[in-house]
DNA sequence: TGCTGATATGCAGGCGGGTCGATGCTGTAG
DNA sequence: CTACAGCATCGACCCGCCTGCATATCAGCA
Protein backbone atom coordinates (compact mmCIF):
# COMPACT_ATOMS: atom_id res chain seq x y z
CA UNK A 1 0.00 0.00 0.00
CA UNK A 2 0.95 3.65 0.05
CA UNK A 3 1.51 3.47 -2.96
CA UNK A 4 0.08 6.87 -3.52
CA UNK A 5 0.34 9.94 -1.77
CA UNK A 6 2.06 12.43 -4.06
CA UNK A 7 1.58 10.35 -6.92
CA UNK A 8 -0.76 12.82 -8.74
CA UNK A 9 1.93 15.28 -8.41
CA UNK A 10 4.40 13.38 -9.98
CA UNK A 11 2.00 12.91 -12.66
CA UNK A 12 0.92 15.89 -13.05
CA UNK A 13 4.51 17.39 -14.36
CA UNK A 14 5.36 15.62 -16.87
CA UNK A 15 1.62 14.89 -18.14
CA UNK A 16 1.64 11.52 -18.32
CA UNK A 17 -1.13 10.01 -19.96
CA UNK A 18 -2.70 6.80 -21.53
CA UNK A 19 -3.76 8.53 -24.38
CA UNK A 20 -0.92 10.90 -25.33
CA UNK A 21 1.83 9.19 -27.61
CA UNK A 22 4.07 7.23 -26.47
CA UNK A 23 2.85 4.35 -24.75
CA UNK A 24 3.08 4.77 -20.82
CA UNK A 25 5.96 2.76 -18.50
CA UNK A 26 4.96 0.22 -16.08
CA UNK A 27 5.35 2.55 -13.28
CA UNK A 28 3.48 5.50 -14.68
CA UNK A 29 0.88 2.82 -15.18
CA UNK A 30 0.84 1.84 -11.74
CA UNK A 31 0.56 5.21 -9.96
CA UNK A 32 -1.99 5.84 -12.35
CA UNK A 33 -3.70 3.12 -11.93
CA UNK A 34 -3.12 3.52 -7.73
CA UNK A 35 -5.39 6.89 -7.82
CA UNK A 36 -8.06 5.24 -10.34
CA UNK A 37 -8.14 2.38 -7.54
CA UNK A 38 -8.86 4.77 -4.29
CA UNK A 39 -11.87 6.43 -7.11
CA UNK A 40 -13.26 2.82 -8.09
CA UNK A 41 -15.35 2.04 -5.12
CA UNK A 42 -19.40 2.86 -4.91
CA UNK A 43 -18.64 3.99 -1.49
CA UNK A 44 -15.57 6.39 -1.85
CA UNK A 45 -17.39 8.02 -5.32
CA UNK A 46 -20.38 8.72 -2.72
CA UNK A 47 -18.21 10.06 0.06
CA UNK A 48 -16.63 12.49 -2.09
CA UNK A 49 -20.38 13.15 -3.69
CA UNK A 50 -21.28 13.90 0.09
CA UNK A 51 -18.48 15.94 1.00
CA UNK A 52 -18.83 17.73 -1.67
CA UNK A 53 -22.23 18.39 -1.75
CA UNK A 54 -22.05 19.50 2.04
CA UNK A 55 -23.05 23.50 3.38
CA UNK A 56 -19.24 24.03 3.79
CA UNK A 57 -17.57 22.00 1.20
CA UNK A 58 -16.62 19.62 4.40
CA UNK A 59 -17.79 17.19 6.64
CA UNK A 60 -16.59 14.87 9.37
CA UNK A 61 -17.11 11.39 9.75
CA UNK A 62 -19.85 11.17 12.13
CA UNK A 63 -22.06 13.28 9.29
CA UNK A 64 -21.27 10.67 6.52
CA UNK A 65 -21.74 7.15 8.41
CA UNK A 66 -25.70 7.17 8.32
CA UNK A 67 -25.88 8.45 4.35
CA UNK A 68 -23.15 5.36 3.56
CA UNK A 69 -25.04 3.15 5.91
CA UNK A 70 -21.52 1.80 6.92
CA UNK A 71 -19.66 1.25 9.93
CA UNK A 72 -18.07 4.44 11.59
CA UNK A 73 -14.52 2.41 10.87
CA UNK A 74 -15.32 1.47 7.31
CA UNK A 75 -16.22 4.95 6.76
CA UNK A 76 -12.76 6.08 8.79
CA UNK A 77 -10.90 3.58 6.19
CA UNK A 78 -12.38 4.68 2.92
CA UNK A 79 -11.33 8.66 3.81
CA UNK A 80 -8.02 7.58 4.96
CA UNK A 81 -7.49 5.63 1.42
CA UNK A 82 -9.12 9.00 -0.34
CA UNK A 83 -6.96 11.01 1.80
CA UNK A 84 -3.94 8.53 0.95
CA UNK A 85 -4.59 9.33 -3.08
CA UNK A 86 -4.51 12.88 -2.49
CA UNK A 87 -8.39 13.21 -3.17
CA UNK A 88 -9.28 14.25 0.05
CA UNK A 89 -7.63 16.69 3.37
CA UNK A 90 -8.25 15.98 6.63
CA UNK A 91 -8.00 18.76 9.01
CA UNK A 92 -9.19 18.38 13.12
CA UNK A 93 -11.37 20.78 14.62
CA UNK A 94 -11.68 19.97 18.10
CA UNK A 95 -13.01 15.94 17.99
CA UNK A 96 -13.87 16.48 15.28
CA UNK A 97 -11.86 15.45 11.40
CA UNK A 98 -13.22 17.43 8.58
CA UNK A 99 -12.63 16.20 5.41
CA UNK A 100 -13.08 18.42 1.70
CA UNK A 101 -11.66 17.45 -1.28
CA UNK A 102 -8.40 18.40 -3.05
CA UNK A 103 -9.87 20.84 -6.22
CA UNK A 104 -7.39 19.73 -8.56
CA UNK A 105 -6.95 16.51 -7.58
CA UNK A 106 -9.82 15.07 -9.61
CA UNK A 107 -9.30 17.78 -12.59
CA UNK A 108 -5.70 16.33 -12.46
CA UNK A 109 -7.02 12.88 -13.19
CA UNK A 110 -9.60 14.24 -15.54
CA UNK A 111 -6.91 16.38 -17.44
CA UNK A 112 -4.89 12.47 -17.42
CA UNK A 113 -8.31 10.85 -18.98
CA UNK A 114 -9.05 13.39 -21.46
CA UNK A 115 -7.33 12.52 -25.09
CA UNK A 116 -5.27 15.97 -26.24
CA UNK A 117 -6.98 16.53 -29.64
CA UNK A 118 -6.26 13.30 -31.27
CA UNK A 119 -3.82 14.77 -34.49
CA UNK A 120 -5.89 13.30 -37.67
CA UNK A 121 -2.61 10.80 -38.37
CA UNK A 122 -0.91 10.01 -35.01
CA UNK A 123 0.88 7.33 -36.43
CA UNK A 124 4.50 7.15 -36.90
CA UNK A 125 4.94 8.39 -33.52
CA UNK A 126 8.58 7.36 -33.47
CA UNK B 1 -19.94 -9.08 -12.75
CA UNK B 2 -21.35 -7.68 -15.73
CA UNK B 3 -22.63 -4.76 -13.92
CA UNK B 4 -20.97 -2.45 -16.56
CA UNK B 5 -21.59 -2.64 -20.29
CA UNK B 6 -24.08 -0.07 -21.36
CA UNK B 7 -22.85 1.56 -18.36
CA UNK B 8 -21.40 4.48 -19.63
CA UNK B 9 -24.43 5.16 -21.84
CA UNK B 10 -26.91 5.21 -18.97
CA UNK B 11 -24.47 7.52 -17.36
CA UNK B 12 -24.03 10.02 -19.87
CA UNK B 13 -27.22 10.71 -20.58
CA UNK B 14 -28.87 12.32 -16.85
CA UNK B 15 -25.12 13.46 -16.66
CA UNK B 16 -24.52 11.72 -13.29
CA UNK B 17 -21.64 13.24 -11.51
CA UNK B 18 -20.07 12.72 -7.96
CA UNK B 19 -18.79 15.90 -8.36
CA UNK B 20 -21.86 17.61 -9.23
CA UNK B 21 -24.88 19.49 -6.69
CA UNK B 22 -26.60 16.73 -5.01
CA UNK B 23 -25.17 13.38 -3.97
CA UNK B 24 -25.18 10.95 -6.22
CA UNK B 25 -27.21 7.66 -5.72
CA UNK B 26 -25.95 3.91 -4.95
CA UNK B 27 -26.63 2.58 -8.08
CA UNK B 28 -24.91 5.72 -10.00
CA UNK B 29 -21.66 5.20 -7.53
CA UNK B 30 -21.53 1.18 -8.49
CA UNK B 31 -21.65 1.92 -11.94
CA UNK B 32 -19.65 4.73 -12.29
CA UNK B 33 -17.34 2.90 -9.82
CA UNK B 34 -17.61 -0.62 -12.38
CA UNK B 35 -15.90 1.63 -15.36
CA UNK B 36 -13.43 3.20 -12.90
CA UNK B 37 -12.36 -0.29 -11.76
CA UNK B 38 -12.01 -1.26 -15.37
CA UNK B 39 -9.31 2.14 -15.50
CA UNK B 40 -8.00 1.18 -12.60
CA UNK B 41 -5.65 -1.41 -13.41
CA UNK B 42 -1.94 -1.37 -14.81
CA UNK B 43 -1.85 -4.08 -17.24
CA UNK B 44 -5.36 -2.29 -18.82
CA UNK B 45 -4.33 1.20 -18.99
CA UNK B 46 -0.57 -0.08 -20.67
CA UNK B 47 -3.01 -2.03 -22.84
CA UNK B 48 -5.21 1.08 -23.85
CA UNK B 49 -1.80 3.10 -24.40
CA UNK B 50 -0.37 0.45 -26.62
CA UNK B 51 -3.10 0.05 -28.47
CA UNK B 52 -3.77 3.69 -28.81
CA UNK B 53 -0.46 4.47 -29.79
CA UNK B 54 -0.31 1.51 -32.30
CA UNK B 55 0.23 2.83 -35.74
CA UNK B 56 -3.61 2.44 -37.20
CA UNK B 57 -5.06 2.58 -33.83
CA UNK B 58 -6.09 -0.56 -33.49
CA UNK B 59 -3.93 -4.00 -32.45
CA UNK B 60 -4.27 -7.65 -31.99
CA UNK B 61 -3.80 -9.61 -29.23
CA UNK B 62 -0.22 -10.99 -30.04
CA UNK B 63 1.44 -7.69 -30.42
CA UNK B 64 0.04 -6.81 -26.61
CA UNK B 65 1.78 -10.12 -25.14
CA UNK B 66 4.97 -9.32 -25.02
CA UNK B 67 4.94 -5.39 -24.52
CA UNK B 68 2.70 -6.33 -21.08
CA UNK B 69 5.00 -9.48 -20.46
CA UNK B 70 1.92 -11.00 -19.39
CA UNK B 71 0.32 -14.20 -20.89
CA UNK B 72 -1.90 -14.47 -23.30
CA UNK B 73 -4.87 -15.32 -21.90
CA UNK B 74 -4.27 -13.02 -19.49
CA UNK B 75 -4.08 -10.37 -21.79
CA UNK B 76 -7.61 -11.70 -23.40
CA UNK B 77 -9.12 -11.60 -19.84
CA UNK B 78 -8.06 -8.13 -19.39
CA UNK B 79 -9.39 -6.71 -22.93
CA UNK B 80 -12.44 -8.60 -22.33
CA UNK B 81 -12.88 -6.69 -19.38
CA UNK B 82 -12.33 -3.14 -21.00
CA UNK B 83 -14.33 -4.27 -23.81
CA UNK B 84 -16.97 -4.94 -21.25
CA UNK B 85 -16.71 -1.55 -19.75
CA UNK B 86 -17.48 -0.17 -23.34
CA UNK B 87 -13.82 1.32 -23.74
CA UNK B 88 -12.77 -1.16 -26.66
CA UNK B 89 -13.78 -2.52 -29.61
CA UNK B 90 -13.17 -5.78 -30.71
CA UNK B 91 -12.92 -6.37 -34.41
CA UNK B 92 -12.23 -10.17 -36.11
CA UNK B 93 -10.69 -10.10 -39.04
CA UNK B 94 -9.36 -13.65 -40.11
CA UNK B 95 -7.99 -15.48 -37.20
CA UNK B 96 -6.81 -11.54 -35.65
CA UNK B 97 -8.79 -9.77 -33.12
CA UNK B 98 -8.13 -6.34 -33.21
CA UNK B 99 -8.96 -4.15 -30.71
CA UNK B 100 -9.51 -0.33 -30.93
CA UNK B 101 -10.48 2.18 -28.29
CA UNK B 102 -13.79 3.89 -28.48
CA UNK B 103 -13.01 7.87 -28.45
CA UNK B 104 -16.21 8.74 -26.76
CA UNK B 105 -15.87 6.65 -24.08
CA UNK B 106 -12.97 7.73 -21.80
CA UNK B 107 -13.60 11.34 -22.53
CA UNK B 108 -17.13 10.41 -21.05
CA UNK B 109 -15.40 9.34 -17.94
CA UNK B 110 -13.13 12.37 -18.05
CA UNK B 111 -16.18 14.25 -18.25
CA UNK B 112 -18.47 13.10 -15.01
CA UNK B 113 -14.69 13.64 -13.15
CA UNK B 114 -14.54 17.00 -14.31
CA UNK B 115 -16.46 19.86 -11.82
CA UNK B 116 -19.08 21.63 -13.62
CA UNK B 117 -16.88 24.95 -13.27
CA UNK B 118 -18.33 25.55 -9.31
CA UNK B 119 -20.39 28.08 -9.22
CA UNK B 120 -19.98 30.14 -6.31
CA UNK B 121 -22.29 28.80 -4.14
CA UNK B 122 -23.02 25.43 -5.62
CA UNK B 123 -25.57 24.78 -2.46
CA UNK B 124 -29.09 24.03 -2.69
CA UNK B 125 -29.73 22.65 -6.46
CA UNK B 126 -32.62 22.05 -6.11
C1' DT C 1 -8.39 13.12 37.49
C1' DG C 2 -11.92 10.60 35.47
C1' DC C 3 -15.58 10.21 31.99
C1' DT C 4 -17.72 10.62 27.59
C1' DG C 5 -17.89 11.13 22.69
C1' DA C 6 -15.56 11.31 18.02
C1' DT C 7 -11.90 8.92 15.19
C1' DA C 8 -8.41 5.92 14.18
C1' DT C 9 -6.29 1.38 14.25
C1' DG C 10 -5.91 -3.93 14.68
C1' DC C 11 -7.71 -8.05 13.60
C1' DA C 12 -10.25 -11.50 11.11
C1' DG C 13 -13.62 -13.29 7.78
C1' DG C 14 -15.21 -13.50 3.20
C1' DC C 15 -15.34 -12.32 -1.51
C1' DG C 16 -13.66 -10.62 -5.75
C1' DG C 17 -9.92 -10.23 -9.01
C1' DG C 18 -5.28 -11.00 -11.44
C1' DT C 19 -2.55 -14.59 -13.16
C1' DC C 20 -1.30 -18.84 -15.53
C1' DG C 21 -1.53 -23.56 -17.61
C1' DA C 22 -4.47 -26.48 -20.17
C1' DT C 23 -7.94 -26.83 -23.42
C1' DG C 24 -11.41 -25.72 -26.97
C1' DC C 25 -12.59 -23.13 -31.14
C1' DT C 26 -11.95 -21.19 -35.61
C1' DG C 27 -9.77 -19.70 -39.79
C1' DT C 28 -5.76 -20.32 -42.80
C1' DA C 29 -2.27 -22.79 -45.22
C1' DG C 30 -0.58 -26.72 -47.39
C1' DC D 1 -8.54 -33.24 -45.03
C1' DT D 2 -4.85 -32.22 -41.82
C1' DA D 3 -1.86 -29.35 -39.42
C1' DC D 4 -1.10 -25.16 -37.33
C1' DA D 5 -1.59 -20.43 -35.51
C1' DG D 6 -4.35 -16.83 -33.03
C1' DC D 7 -7.84 -16.19 -29.30
C1' DA D 8 -11.19 -17.27 -26.04
C1' DT D 9 -12.66 -19.99 -22.19
C1' DC D 10 -12.10 -22.93 -18.02
C1' DG D 11 -10.32 -24.20 -13.69
C1' DA D 12 -7.46 -23.15 -9.95
C1' DC D 13 -4.37 -20.58 -6.98
C1' DC D 14 -3.25 -16.64 -4.40
C1' DC D 15 -3.31 -12.10 -2.97
C1' DG D 16 -5.54 -7.88 -1.91
C1' DC D 17 -9.56 -5.46 -0.35
C1' DC D 18 -14.15 -4.32 1.79
C1' DT D 19 -16.44 -4.90 5.95
C1' DG D 20 -17.48 -5.09 10.91
C1' DC D 21 -16.24 -5.86 15.77
C1' DA D 22 -13.27 -4.78 19.38
C1' DT D 23 -10.04 -1.66 21.06
C1' DA D 24 -6.88 2.22 21.36
C1' DT D 25 -6.24 7.25 21.09
C1' DC D 26 -7.39 11.91 21.91
C1' DA D 27 -9.99 16.14 23.01
C1' DG D 28 -13.30 18.37 25.86
C1' DC D 29 -15.63 18.60 30.17
C1' DA D 30 -17.24 17.90 35.08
Amino acid sequence: MEYVGTALAEMTMPQISPLAGEPIERADAERLAGVLKALADPARLRLLSLIQSAPEGEACVCDLTAPLGLSQPTVSHHLRILTEAGLLEREKRGVWAYYRLVPSAIATIADLLTPPRKRATKRAAR
